[in-house]
RNA sequence: GGGCGUAUAACUCAGCGGCUAGAGUGCAGUCCUCACACGACUGAAGUCACAAGUUCGAAUCUUGUUACGCCCACCA
């Protein structure tokens, strides 16, 4: 009885199949207690803005590869899965969608707001997670996490309150970039600079007491109506003099000092620069140093405000028309330049963001930074593969600035402060309101009130911790004595700074050590014309659509197979009027290709299982069963070392090569006759199980629901169980040498399978005989021993060995494989110009060949310094060349 | 202004001191062989961007040049 598959694989079917069965059955939900050494991972949490693209299916494919490797490798592994709030981004949808309804976010109020957040939040994480379960991530789902979630939120507030303790985190008025749409300060990494062709207006200052003047330029003239201060290089000779005197500023004729600053450039415009401290980053700095005044010009929404003069109560832009007429009709307009430069703009808002003078929370962050850099340089930790990230993370973290951590937005995590009504006290930090009354009574008497504070953190900063908040922290339990800290983090780069830093400064804070040991930075996923992928383009390719037409195994193995130098990015061609991409069909083609040889093999195995046929036998085995289970180790071997190393990308390559080539083409074609002869067919069935479940188990990482389709298929298991927790290979236990002589058979092989399309032969018809011939003893014993697979793979009825060449060369055609004469006698004449052009092709290419390495060996140099086994490896070489060009020079000198 | 990456077959990419520089796709030829036409076999296709250097030996290391791409930075 055998058992009869559909000849096409469906990942259809089999996929969610497999996915449901995982879940339920627990094997990614490991116990704290477990034995094992521990392998622990978390899932950088997608936003809960929408649904999943590319770049997710990338980052997140990659770790799940190295997760299932470890977990199979005997490791205690836990990859926990979970969703980011993002704060500013949900915010900014909901906001959007109000403004559509006519409505704001002031207009519904704080609580129907969050309610409408929510209600987003949940559709969208179930999209993700769903999306998640597609691709057959191996995470454990029964831990999941939210950032906004009760315990994480616990996080939060526990180490907002202890910085707040420590003076790491303090309130404060500093310029801030101010996003005019969604009225919330941003971080500075949340502003994209983007090229602008504007104007740099000259605007002529009178020197009071004088009859000088200074020229100051500036791109953003509006702001002078803030200026409280001129700053000139104190190195400067046009200026120096004036270091100490006052300029009448016009508009608003207000009196300003003329300071010395050496942060101003020399040769930059007019050398003198006005200064507006409360709308300028390098302004409000100098004015710092100086003392100057500061002015805020500006409303949240955009406007100027009282302190902008005559132009109180206009939008900004309309400021900047309305001052350059004002100084053009009163003559302290001296030029206007063309001038391209580069403004900041808000990334989440799309409007150019304003420095603006406010109250905000901020984080400082530099012994936090100093601490990580301490822990980088001394003890590689995070390890950053590949290695060149370590760099930029490094370069970060000693640029960093304190860290602004107030979002005037309502979906987020609400700063756990409470300000005492009427009185200019610090702010009552603590868990909930019961206990700031409580401590507000202490120490400002029965009868104060208190006001919560309006702003919720940065989204990062509950990013920051999620290392050690997944795990249960603050609280000591036991998933986090046994999984902290993590492994490996899995990210792309341009999240070092973001993300990375912030976990590893918070987590060395709170934790006293490194969040993991191991950072993989992936590139981009690109779009067919190179193109990064992103959603303001359009060009973003669903994973789904290519989930649905090739399969999700046949996407993995793209996206990881097309990874090689870690990091590098990542190309998917993509048809789009088609929906097809020829990387994932030849993916798809190879899962295929595995379906269709697993199937040859169950259909020989009389329903037996590996285990009642128990292992090939060593001394039972012929030539190409040791080939074919030398290869399988070797293979083996290559990818634990290659998976080690983070070499996903060349590991799929090299286990293509072994499946396709070896089993497959060369292995697999010569079991079939072996399996209808009865003395051979049970070792041959025992190899062939053998050789399937280890290769099955090689492929698991990458294709996991194929390989466990395929799996339970050939063992049967009698309770439920799953490929995904067997033993993966390590190709230790019998360290055999890949038999030579077979490579030569091949060689044979394919010199007849040419020479049979030279003379145009069709791929079944069988030709009467081949002649062989050598010179060497050894290798004719070697051919001799090969016979039988010579004659099935090249389809030939007879084999004559011999020393030395015989026969009409006109009636043959001839080629030669390393020092064998392979000659293929035909019925007719063979044309004779065509095989001389042919054979003489051959003949230049060895001559140039024997040339180079003649060349080589005449080289004293060479013989003197290089390895004595490279100069005698290049001997052997040579003469082998030598002999082969020998054979073909008889052969073309027969032929004439 | 600093820093990083990439340039190899028509296309997408491997190889990163010593294999006759490889794969997939595409192309050409022969075949629907009882696992697979999502397949088998065979073939054609490359000044390894350019230049100089190091080395016995360079696609591979160094320097420079060119082209493309990215990151960071307070020249108003």
């Amino acid at each position: 009885m055998t058992r009869t598959l559909p000849s096409q694989y469906d990942p259809f079917d089999a996929e969610p199949r497999w996915q449901r069965f995982w879940e339920e059955h627990r094997f990614y939900t490991p116990a704290a207690d477990d034995p094992g050494e521990p392998f622990s991972i978390v899932l950088p949490p997608p936003n809960v803005t929408g649904s999943l693209h590319m770049g997710h299916a990338l980052c997140f494919t990659l770790p799940d590869v190295v997760v299932r490797y470890k977990r199979m490798k005997g490791f205690k592994t836990l990859w926990i899965p979970g969703t980011d709030h993002a704060s500013i981004a949900v915010h900014t949808l909901i906001e959007k969608a109000l403004r559509k309804e006519g409505t704001s976010r002031f207009g519904l109020g704080r609580e129907k707001f969050l309610e409408r957040a929510w209600a987003w939040k949940d559709q969208s994480h179930g999209e993700i997670t769903g999306q998640l379960r597609r691709l057959g991530l191996s995470l454990d789902w029964t831990r999941e996490c939210f950032t906004l979630d009760e315990q994480r939120s616990r996080a939060v507030v526990t180490v907002f309150i202890d910085l707040f303790k420590k003076g790491l985190i303090y309130r404060g008025k500093y310029l801030v970039n101010w996003c005019t749409a969604s009225q919330t300060a941003v971080s500075d990494l949340e502003v994209d600079e983007k090229e602008v062709k504007g104007h740099l207006w000259h605007l002529r200052y009178p020197v009071i007491g004088s009859e000088e003047s200074l020229v100051v330029a500036t791109t953003r003239p509006e702001t002078m109506l803030g200026d409280t201060g001129i700053a000139v290089n104190p190195a400067d000779p046009r200026y120096r003099h004036l270091i100490g005197r006052e300029v009448l500023l016009p508009i608003m004729n207000r009196q300003i000092p003329i300071v010395g600053d050496p942060a101003v450039e020399m040769d930059f415009g007019s050398g003198a620069v006005k200064v507006t401290p409360a709308h300028d980053q390098n302004d409000f700095e100098i004015g710092e140093r100086h003392h100057l005044q500061l002015i805020n010009l500006l409303n949240p929404d955009g406007t100027y405000n009282e302190n902008a003069g005559p132009f109180a109560g206009q939008d900004r832009f309309d400021v900047r028309k309305g001052v350059v007429q004002l100084a053009e009709e009163a003559g302290w307009l001296v030029k206007t330049e063309d001038y391209t430069h580069n403004v900041p703009y808000s990334e989440r808002g799309g409007v150019p963001v304003e420095p603006y003078l406010s109250d905000q929370w901020f984080m400082n962050v530099s012994g936090m930074a100093e601490r990580a850099l301490k822990a980088f340089d001394e003890e590689q930790l995070p390890t950053f593969v590949p290695e060149r990230w370590g760099k930029v993370y490094r370069d970060w973290l000693i640029r960093l600035r304190p860290w602004c951590i107030s979002r005037q937005l309502w979906w987020g995590h609400r700063i756990p402060a409470w300000h005492v009504v009427g009185q200019s006290v610090p702010p009552i930090v603590t868990t909930d309101e019961i206990s700031a009354y409580a401590e507000a009574h202490k120490l400002y008497g029965p009868d104060v009130k208190l006001e919560r504070d309006e702003d919720v953190l940065d989204t990062w900063f509950s990013s920051g911790l999620w290392p050690f908040s997944t795990l249960g922290w603050p609280d000591q339990t036991e998933d986090f004595k046994a999984f902290y800290p993590n492994s490996l983090m899995s990210t792309g780069f341009d999240i070092i700074f973001f993300w990375v830093a912030r976990m590893t400064m918070l987590s060395g804070e709170f934790t006293g050590q490194s969040p993991f040991h191991t950072v993989y930075i992936n590139g981009l996923v690109r779009d067919e014309k190179g193109q990064k992928m992103s959603k303001s383009k359009g060009n973003g390719i669903d994973p789904i659509e290519l989930m649905d037409r090739y399969g999700t195994d046949a996407l993995r193995y793209t996206l990881v197979r097309e990874v090689t130098g870690a990091g590098q990015d990542v190309r998917i061609d993509y048809n789009r009027a088609k929906k097809e991409s020829n990387a994932v069909d030849a993916s798809k083609r190879f899962a295929n290709k595995i379906w269709n040889a697993s199937r040859f093999v169950l259909m020989k195995l009389d329903d037996l299982t590996p285990v009642q046929l128990g292992a090939p036998e060593p001394e039972h085995l012929d030539l190409p069963a040791r080939w074919i289970l030398a290869r399988l180790d070797e293979t083996s071997r290559e990818l634990n070392t290659l998976l080690d190393r983070y070499a996903l990308g060349e590991a799929a390559r090299t286990l293509y090569e072994f499946i396709w080539d070896d089993f497959c083409d060369w292995y697999v074609e010569l079991a079939k006759p072996r399996l209808e002869e009865a003395s051979t067919r049970r070792v041959t069935q025992q190899v062939l199980a053998y050789v399937l479940d280890h290769l099955l188990r090689l492929l698991h990482p990458w294709m996991p629901h194929l390989s466990e389709e395929i799996w339970q298929l050939l063992h049967q298991p009698q309770q439920a169980t799953s490929i995904s927790i067997q033993p993966y290979p390590s190709g230790e236990a019998t360290p055999q040498t890949v038999p030579a002589t077979f490579a030569l058979m091949q060689q044979v092989v394919r010199t007849i399978r040419n020479l049979r399309a030279f003379a145009q032969v069709p791929p079944l018809q069988s030709v009467p005989e081949v002649l062989l011939h050598s010179a060497n003893p050894e290798e004719r014993t070697a051919l001799e021993s090969t016979r039988d697979y010579i004659l099935y793979l090249g389809r030939v009825e007879a084999l004559h060995l011999s020393e030395q060449t015989e026969g009409d060369l006109k009636r043959v055609a001839a080629g030669v494989t390393g020092t064998v004469q392979v000659l293929l006698p035909l019925a007719g004449l063979v044309d004779v110009e065509e095989l001389s052009t042919k054979l003489g092709r051959s003949l230049d290419k060895l001559k140039s060949e024997t040339a180079t390495l003649q060349g080589r060996l005449e080289n004293a140099d060479y013989i003197q310094r290089a390895p004595a086994e490279k100069v005698a490896e290049t001997r052997t070489k040579l003469t082998e060349l030598e002999a082969q060009a020998a054979l073909l020079q008889e052969q073309l000198a027969r032929l004439v």
